[in-house]
DNA sequence: TAAATACGCTACGCAGCGTTACTTAATTAC
DNA sequence: GTAATTAAGTAACGCTGCGTAGCGTATTTA
């Protein structure tokens, strides 16, 4: 009988639970006060940790931050899928919009903020939140486009970004709303274009 | 003969090449390398003034990063007026696009940043860059409509988002070009829409 | 000349960064 | 068992930048 042999290397093996107490009190401190309440020392505390330990595994508070975010915070990259890719559309666009009214919103600014001075906190934010959406809403397109609900040769760069901008904009700069209903308005602008007709 | 009075209180009055130095230092800062250079200990440096003449004039840092950068920026919220307003559109966004290529993108990028921990820092920056360039647009798209270029009932709010959205994410994310042909052709979508015909 | 205000200099206490040296704990290899 | 190896915790450090205070000097009005 063959059963899988753990090869694992000598000396004490990482404290899984500390590992977690760590990213925890990383999301919950970036959920409660953004950036300015996330420091090292601040999740060190708040998890019981010692700051070498956080060092010992995380070369950054970027790299805390994007961890911590992506492993904690619920992944709705997943689309629905009705017969419908325009409901489809805006059911996901009012779910991003959603989380984003909430405590997610905050988070995403912190990163965003804190990706400007950190490139790597950038391409792992790019890589691990926005590509799978990305990914989601080609397939959403093209599954458009065969329907013949979209039109052919649609600009995935284009569509993403005038979509998320739009929202991640309205974040940043709190200059609209995030509701429903502003952003089902918002999904339909992009929709119908601004050409007259 | 009347002559205007100039009213002014007793004192040594405030030095305006201080001023001027200092917001100059500041924006040098913000170009050269951001908000990690941009401190205000650097920017008393550079500029040759102390450290305790910028805090009696600016409160934080974000009050002076955002003075320094409407005082200084070029202001190109005056769109172009052809016949057509979608060219005119159309050159607007590259001339912003173009804009945020350069030294003005990694400024811009470092107020958003700021705007995240700084409420002040964000509605100076709503009120002073966007708004104005949210006004333009608004005659453009009125003219647009006008004209018959554009159909009727168009939200402002998601025009501008969609538009200002898009361009501002891919300086923050860095995720897609901001090349002319890429605009040129951001804004083909935004202006044909998703929609099959 | 007095009062008022601005500017510069030096210095301070504070917070957070990222690192070091050291001790203790847990695991593997022999 | 014992040695080797790796992790975690503790305490302390030097550094940078923040924002403030005290004081002397400069420039203006009354």
């Amino acid at each position: 009988m063959h059963t899988v042999v753990e090869h694992r290397s000598p000396g004490r093996p990482r404290c899984e639970e500390t590992r977690n107490a760590i990213l925890r009190a990383a999301y919950e401190l970036l959920e409660e006060g953004g950036l300015d309440a996330f420091t090292i020392e601040a999740v060190a505390e708040r998890s019981g940790s010692a700051k070498t330990t956080i060092y010992r595994w995380w070369p950054n508070r970027g790299a805390l931050a994007i961890e911590s975010f992506l492993e904690l915070s619920e992944k709705y990259a997943q689309f629905s899928q009705t017969e419908s890719a325009t409901a489809d559309l805006k059911t996901q666009m009012r779910r991003f919009a959603r989380a984003l009214r909430g405590r997610i919103g905050q988070i995403v600014s912190s990163i965003l903020a804190e990706a400007q001075t950190c490139a790597e906190t950038r391409s792992a934010f790019v890589e691990g939140y926005i590509n799978p959406r990305r990914t989601a809403l080609q397939q959403l397109i093209d599954r458009g486009v065969a329907q013949g609900e979209f039109r052919a040769g649609l600009a995935l760069n284009d569509v993403g970004d005038a979509l998320y901008g739009s929202l991640l904009l309205r974040v940043l700069l709190r200059h609209a709303p995030l509701s429903d209903a502003a952003v089902d308005q918002l999904v339909d602008t992009t929709l119908q274009g601004l050409r007259a007709r």
